[in-house]
DNA sequence: TCTGGGGTCCTAGGACCC
DNA sequence: TCTGGGGTCCTAGGACCC
């Protein structure tokens, strides 16, 4: 083994991911539905808000057959999460709400309660660092951490310290989590997910072959749909059958970096670090309509959810301090082709107005022929609000740029007012 | 019965500069 | 007159992840 990788061979990573994260937040408020299948996801209605207030307080009282269910749904949406009960139907995240009606109509429906999933997402992961400091955020129910300099982090590959964790995070929240631990985030990845729910994998080295070569492609993260079935229309199934490739052959058919990467993960070797801290790179808003918008037809509409969405991403930027330089917007048609359109301004800004101005630039220069589903503004090049250039509080009048002043013209003559 | 919302990273061509 | 590289920024699209 070359010097470079026995260093990171004793690395011990782990990957703790929490259980059903959105439905087992809902059943520490309603423990009533605990073992039946409950699903999360839709959006705006909010059938439990005229639950509550019939019960008020008293959640656990409602009775189970006082909750909406999945066949009742009408609309756009889909799965955040299912609780297990609920995936023995079938159902599960990403699936449309309305398939999975038919699938198990009597699952009970929830809809996402962000605030309180953010809330037990920081009181997991603060119990996490407490135990183990370098933790990388990996989205609101997924963390990397690297045991390799916690004393004790070594003692059974890492299990005795995985299960110090879950234990902490179970008594202070009521949550179950499963855990990976090996060589590298790669594997601990894969690993987490061997023995879910509220399990503890450990993986080493020597078990690639055993464990880790007679799994499909698609449980490497990173080999997604497009790449799995390529590789499957190539005679290659499992992660054993890519390994056994010629690196040469997986470069010729997906190119220098993917190619060679590709290989390295059949392999089990990834020397990525744990990273701690990371700075955003863009924000944004976007909403699916109720249903699909025609820019002439329904150009009123359209305009105001615009002219939302651009107050959102500002306030996103301005609440987290920082501004951005790209301005961008995003349409997916009837057809589900998505379009985007974006300009970088001279200046970064986090100021509405702007935004909706540039935004608006943008959205003139994609195609409006076809019906809009979706409708989305982005920001991105973004740097710290107080390491700009540009002071916030120098707002510039719509009316003042020359760019706005030729918008403005534009808009005379097409009666279009984005 | 179609398929949410928030992200990251990569590629690739053209502009522009050295 | 023709022929070069490299580097960076901008824009559009796409794969992938949670």
């Amino acid at each position: 083994m070359p010097p470079e990788q026995a260093a990171s061979s004793t690395r011990r990573i782990a990957h703790l991911d929490m259980d059903a994260f959105y439905a087992s937040v809902e059943l520490l408020r309603y423990p009533q539905l605990k073992g039946l299948p409950v699903v999360i996801g839709g959006g705006r209605r909010r059938d439990d808000d005229a639950l509550r207030q019939r019960f008020g307080d008293a959640l656990a009282d409602i009775p189970v057959a006082a909750f909406p269910v999945l066949k009742d749904y009408v609309g756009r949406g889909v799965i955040t999460t299912a609780t297990y009960a609920a995936r023995q139907f079938g159902v599960g995240s990403a699936m449309g709400l309305m398939k999975a009606a038919k699938l198990c109509p009597q699952a009970i429906l929830l809809p996402v309660d962000f605030e309180e999933i953010r809330r037990y997402s920081r009181q997991f992961k603060a119990i996490a660092t407490s135990i183990v400091p370098l933790m990388e955020d990996r989205g609101v129910d997924e963390i990397y951490l690297d045991f390799t300099d916690v004393p004790g982090g070594q003692r059974e590959g890492g299990r005795v310290l995985a299960r110090l964790i879950q234990k902490a995070i179970h008594d202070t929240t009521g949550l179950t989590c499963s855990v990976g631990v090996a060589p590298n985030k790669l594997i601990a990845k894969m690993a987490s997910e061997f023995n879910k729910p509220n399990g503890i994998s450990v993986v080493h080295e020597g078990d690639l072959q055993t464990l880790i070569w007679p799994l499909s492609c698609r449980k490497i993260n990173g080999i997604g749909p497009k790449a799995g079935e390529k590789l499957a229309g190539l005679g290659i199934q499992t992660i054993g059958e890519l390994a056994a490739a010629e690196p040469q052959w997986l470069v010729a058919h997906f190119g220098k970096a993917y190619g060679a990467w590709m290989y390295e993960a059949a392999h089990g070797r990834d020397t990525r670090p744990v990273v701690t801290e990371s700075e955003p790179v863009s924000m944004s808003r976007e909403t699916t309509f109720d249903r699909d918008l025609h820019a002439v037809k329904d150009r009123a509409e359209l305009g105001a959810v615009f002219t939302r969405l651009c107050e959102q991403v500002a306030a996103d930027l301005q609440r987290k301090g920082y501004v951005g330089k790209t301005i961008g917007i995003k349409l997916r048609y009837d057809d589900f082709k998505i379009a985007t359109r974006d300009h970088s301004l001279s200046l970064p800004t986090d100021d509405a107005v702007r935004i909706r101005q540039a935004a608006g630039q943008s959205l003139k220069r994609a195609p409006l022929d076809k019906r809009l589903r979706l409708l989305g503004v982005r920001v991105g090049a973004l740097s710290k609000r107080d390491a700009a250039t540009d002071s916030s509080d120098k707002k510039t009048p719509l009316a003042q740029t020359a760019p706005a002043q030729a918008a403005i013209h534009f808009e005379a003559q097409t009666g279009w007012l984005f």
